[in-house]
DNA sequence: TTTTGAGTTGTTCGA
DNA sequence: GTCGAACAACTCAAA
């Protein structure tokens, strides 16, 4: 008899339910993970995510190989491969944790009548890779929150849960288990573009804790004011770690609560609450998707069906290389290629660019961070993307056009941050970066910039393609 | 049912 | 340079 554990969005031993219930009950435990090649095209993880799971995988094994049951790998649907294992290894109950996004919840009620016609349990847990179940919280009239505040008001009331421990030991099975490796899943890249992600990143449960400890200890205290500038550690910078489940959100809420409990500084307090205000984003994300499956792909407002997006693959290949000739756009999109993630601030403002100044869908943006993005979340891709093209819940106004010069010049002045992924604009002057177009020709020449060439002239004029998208906004509204 | 207040992250214009 | 208003109504949530 074996506890089978099917580890899917959870790569961690710490606080994670269907793991340590299994490994309560001194049966054997087999845990388990499923790569799905043949899966939905769009439940499919892009580039970034692929290289991040080999590395999470792998961590992930070393960790259970440690408190003694080795995982098994396998590719293949769960709702064949289980089964298999189930009457393989003569198991009692098939553990897991449920998945709240359309494709993950159609898989577990397909699973779990698998199983029970095979005679087998499952024991199905709510997960921990979110601070609330979706599924409880509601607005007075019984129907889904859609807009934010409201939602957290009510969220953030509801009693937290504390973190499980991890298990300090498992039992592994008699059979050695018959899996394949990590490296025969071939997540990594053929071609090596990823050096600037190795560079960057630490995969694993390991990692993410010791980003949780940094970020505690040195971005925190000044959370509020400090995560908007680019080019500050002023993030977390967890967000990859909380996508692969490698570090769960109670266990974030509870070290900082702790630590605020330990130090009494009101300032630290304050910031502390800031940022877990953000976190319950990435709830409300899981939660209208839970409600509203179609968002994935079809606006939240309906009118927003006849918006007249352009059809422009050259503009759209200008974005994504970071070739639209505003910095800060650039210098996002060429920090997302680069390493896998892009600052918060700077994703609103490239996001912004492409839907409102270059008009084209936030289906093709969000494919795009889909594939690059190592944090890469069907619900928080789909969440921001819907708000930035304003037809999503609680969505920016459409005449909050961000303006690509101004974000820059306020969030990074000394051009820091542009410097750093747009090498060739680095010798340009303070006053310039950011407008390198209106620099001088004498500025431009010492700065070895000649523009079309070295670097591009803007792909549009700021207030030329901010009238153009208020006309398009004003269709929309008028029909 | 009706009413009332509120709504992540901005920009521009004119006084 | 600073400040407030306009942008333009609309939907949501709760009383």
């Amino acid at each position: 008899m074996t506890n089978i554990v099917w580890l899917r969005q959870e790569l961690r031993i710490e606080d994670n339910p269907a793991l340590y219930s299994a490994a309560r009950e001194k049966a054997p435990v087999l845990p388990v993970y499923l790569w799905q090649p043949d899966s939905d095209a769009s439940a499919m993880p892009g580039g970034a995510s692929k290289w991040w799971l080999h590395y999470s995988l792998t961590a992930l094994e070393k960790a259970l190989a440690a408190l003694g049951a080795p995982l098994l790998i396998r590719a293949g649907a769960p709702e064949t491969e289980l089964p298999k294992l189930a009457a393989a290894y003569n198991a009692d109950a098939v553990f897991w944790s449920r998945a709240y996004d359309p494709i993950g919840g159609a898989q577990d009620d397909r699973l779990a009548e698998t199983l029970q016609r095979a005679g087998v349990a499952c024991r199905i847990f709510a997960a921990a890779t979110h601070l609330i179940n979706p599924d409880t919280v509601m607005n007075g009239a019984g129907t889904p929150y859609k807009v934010f505040t409201p939602f957290w008001k009510t969220a953030s009331a509801m009693p937290a849960i504390k973190p499980l421990p991890a298990p300090t030991r498992l039992v592994p099975p008699r059979k050695k288990p018959a899996g394949v490796t990590v490296n025969a899943l071939k997540l990594l890249p053929e071609h090596d573009w990823a050096a600037g992600l190795r560079d960057a990143w630490t995969p694993g449960e390991e990692g993410a804790t010791a980003q949780l400890e940094r970020f505690v200890d040195s971005a925190l205290a000044t959370y509020e004011e400090a995560r908007d500038y680019p080019a500050q550690q002023g993030v977390s910078r967890l967000s990859p770690h909380l996508r692969f489940g490698e570090i769960s959100p109670r266990v974030i809420t509870a070290v900082i609560d702790s630590v605020c409990t330990e130090r009494r500084d009101p300032q630290l307090t304050h910031n502390a609450g800031v940022y877990l205000r953000q976190l319950f984003w990435r709830e409300f994300g899981v939660y209208l998707l839970r409600h509203f499956p179609a968002m994935t792909h079809a606006p939240m407002r309906p009118e927003f069906a006849r918006f007249p997006w352009r059809n422009d693959d050259d503009a759209l290949k200008q974005w994504q290389r970071g070739l639209t000739g505003y910095p800060i756009v650039d210098a996002g999109m060429r920090e997302l290629w680069r390493t896998g993630w892009m600052h918060n601030r700077v994703r609103m403002i490239a996001a912004s660019f492409l839907v409102k100044h270059l008009l084209l869908p936030w289906q093709s943006g969000a494919a795009w961070f889909w594939d690059t993005l190592v944090d890469a979340d069907i619900a928080n891709n789909t969440l921001g993307w819907q708000w930035v093209g304003g037809c999503g819940p609680d969505a920016a106004p459409y005449f909050r056009i961000f303006n690509p010069i101004k974000q820059g010049e306020r969030y990074d002045a000394t051009g820091a941050y542009v410097r750093q992924w747009v090498p060739e604009l680095a010798p340009l002057d303070d006053k310039h970066i950011h407008t390198p177009w209106l620099a001088s020709k004498t500025a431009l020449n010492e700065a070895n910039i000649v523009l079309g060439e070295t670097y591009p002239l803007p792909l549009v004029d700021h207030q030329e393609a901010r009238k153009r998208a208020l006309d398009a906004y004003a269709f929309v509204r008028q029909g």
